[in-house]
RNA sequence: GGCCUCAUCGUCUAGCCAGGUUCAGGACACAGGGUUUUCAACCCUGCAACACGGGUCCAAAUCCCGUUGAGGUCACCA
């Protein structure tokens, strides 16, 4: 068998996901038990939403868990490079071979025409896909939209007739073409989609396996379309379980801490974290749940992988993580993780301006900054609610706080301080009743150090964890009410500019 | 809604592929008890599942079919 070569391909789009490190710590063990070759590689074609931070994120919460790669954007390799943005010329090139070979063709179709034409087909009860109207433009059709310059993406043509896709491990597995969409290839802007990006890499990366989640398999009918039209070899998929809310849904931010630096940053061991997410899908063939990266490496089975998602269960985390304290570590061992956390000088000399006009003796300090060292700090209700505003009312301006931070990929002063005049101004709230609300969400007190320099201390993934805590001890919010409140957001905004 | 995937204790899972050794094993959580100056840890005990209905078979959690349920997916996002 040639050489066993897998890789990560996360988008930076985002805060660091542990369904990015789920993914990748199975792509590693299976790299590793074959002597292969593990690869990282940055999908970052959507030039709205990636941004370099969140790429060097990706990179840093990786490393923070254990898992290492052999190739990617920061070490180079053989396939240079590992960054889909420094590649475009490459999808360019396959995207007008894809066209000569009357496998894609260029759709003029404007957003505004594809929504018109989207909503029509759905009055009539036909899928929302394209209708393909661009499929059968004359050369000279063409010739004239392209001479005057009217933007364009490539589509796939998608043919008739089904498509089988082997799957390692759930056997073959049927699709009609007729369900797939004519997908598009090459955005206007001249970046891939993913679909085409994805393959193309895969192929010249010589990936000879592709293990990723279980929410791709309806597009891999695509890619291996991609592959047969290119005449390229595919590689063996393997579609993993999902990693899911208590609810059951796919794990998601709304209703878990899905970022890596919030366990980071919470205390979380990351050997215990790896180990944990070694045992969603996946049992030990000797049944031992506590074990290192090595010894599942060592009689790693992938058809032991259960097909079933895996509820991401922070108690059982918890628990996990209690045991590698304290069967793991001695009392200085243990020490030096919490220095290395944040139990140190640097961080408290950080804290100590702040304090310092605050404290009489020395022992003033940590009752009041004691929030900086832990997870929760359970708010409670009535502080929460400011004294002529309702419970609804903090719950939006909470629940905007929590969007406006997401969009930051940087947190400073600044930058929280911008937020949160912002949210005030949204919802019409003074400056220090959102303050207010905010003291009691991310310190527990109403009384406390500065905010925006906590705030920017804590970082941005216990900040939000808080957030959402004082969310949900105010009653919640529904996936309805949130989109509402993005709504309402979205219409206040503009009236702001306007008036 | 169409398509696809999946289905064992509340949760993670073993057993299923190669049907009998299983009135289904372990772990988390929960409850009770022990130990301990307290708490935690530790030890013991308990609670608790083969989604349902058909078939095949001497025998089915295990094989087949159907139903139901859950999830995923249907973008110029990945």
């Amino acid at each position: 068998m040639s050489e066993v070569r897998v890789r990560i391909a996360p988008s930076p789009t985002g805060a660091p996901h542990v369904g990015t490190a789920y993914i990748a710590l199975f792509n590693y063990v299976f790299a590793k038990q074959h002597q292969g070759k593990f690869i990282l590689r940055i999908e970052d074609t959507d030039q709205t939403r990636s941004h370099p931070v969140y790429e060097e994120n990706i990179l840093q919460a990786l490393r923070w868990i254990g898992i290492t790669w052999d190739e990617g954007p920061d070490i180079g390799g053989q396939y240079a490079p590992y960054r889909q943005s420094e590649r475009t010329e490459l999808y360019q090139k396959y995207a007008q071979e894809l066209l000569e070979k009357q496998g894609a063709y260029r759709c003029f179709c404007t957003p505004e025409c594809l929504e018109q034409m989207r909503t029509e087909r759905s009055q009539k009860n036909l899928s929302p896909k394209y209708d393909g109207r661009c499929r059968n433009l004359t050369q000279e059709e063409i010739a004239k939209k392209l001479e005057a310059n009217e933007p364009y993406v490539i589509r796939l043509k998608v043919p008739e007739g089904k498509c089988v896709i082997q799957d390692r491990l759930r056997g073959q597995v049927e699709y009609d073409y007729q369900e797939v969409d004519d997908q598009v290839l090459l955005k206007s802007d001249g970046f891939p989609t993913y679909h085409l990006a994805n393959v193309v890499d895969d192929h010249l990366m010589k990936i000879s396996h592709v293990i990723r989640g279980e929410e791709w398999l309806p597009s891999t009918p695509k890619h291996v379309l991609l592959y047969n039209l290119f005449g390229w070899e595919k590689p063996e998929f393997i579609h993993m379980p999902l990693l899911l809310n208590p609810d059951g849904s796919k794990l998601s931010k709304r209703k878990n801490p899905t970022s890596i630096f919030y366990y980071r940053d919470a205390g979380y061991l990351p050997e215990a974290l790896l180990n944990y997410l070694g045992m969603m899908g996946y049992s030990r063939p000797n049944g031992q749940e506590k074990f290192t990266i090595e010894e599942m490496i060592s009689d790693f089975d992938i058809s032991r992988i259960s097909l079933g998602g895996s509820v991401f269960d922070l108690k059982k985390l918890r628990w996990l993580c209690g045991r590698y304290m304290r069967e793991n570590h001695s009392a200085e061992a243990l020490c030096k993780r919490m220095e290395s956390w944040r139990m140190n000088s640097a961080f408290i000399t950080q804290l100590l301006p702040l304090m310092m006009e605050r404290m009489e003796t020395l022992s003033d300090f940590m009752p009041k900054c004691a929030f900086f060292w832990a997870n929760e700090v359970d708010p409670a209700e009535e502080l929460l609610i400011p004294a002529k505003k309702t419970k609804e009312e903090t719950l939006n301006v909470l629940q905007s706080i929590v969007f406006k931070a997401e969009q930051e990929p940087y947190w400073t002063k600044a930058i929280i301080e911008n937020i949160i005049r912002k949210t005030s101004e949204i919802w019409k709230w003074k400056i220090r009743e959102t303050t207010g609300v905010l003291f009691v969400a991310i310190t527990g007190k109403k009384v406390a150090p500065p905010l925006y320099e906590s705030m920017e201390f804590l970082g941005p993934s216990l900040c939000r964890y808080r957030l959402v805590q004082a969310i949900e001890k105010l009653g919640g919010l529904t996936k309805e009410k949130i989109r509402e409140i993005e709504k309402e957001i979205d219409i206040r905004e503009k009236n702001l500019i306007t008036t």
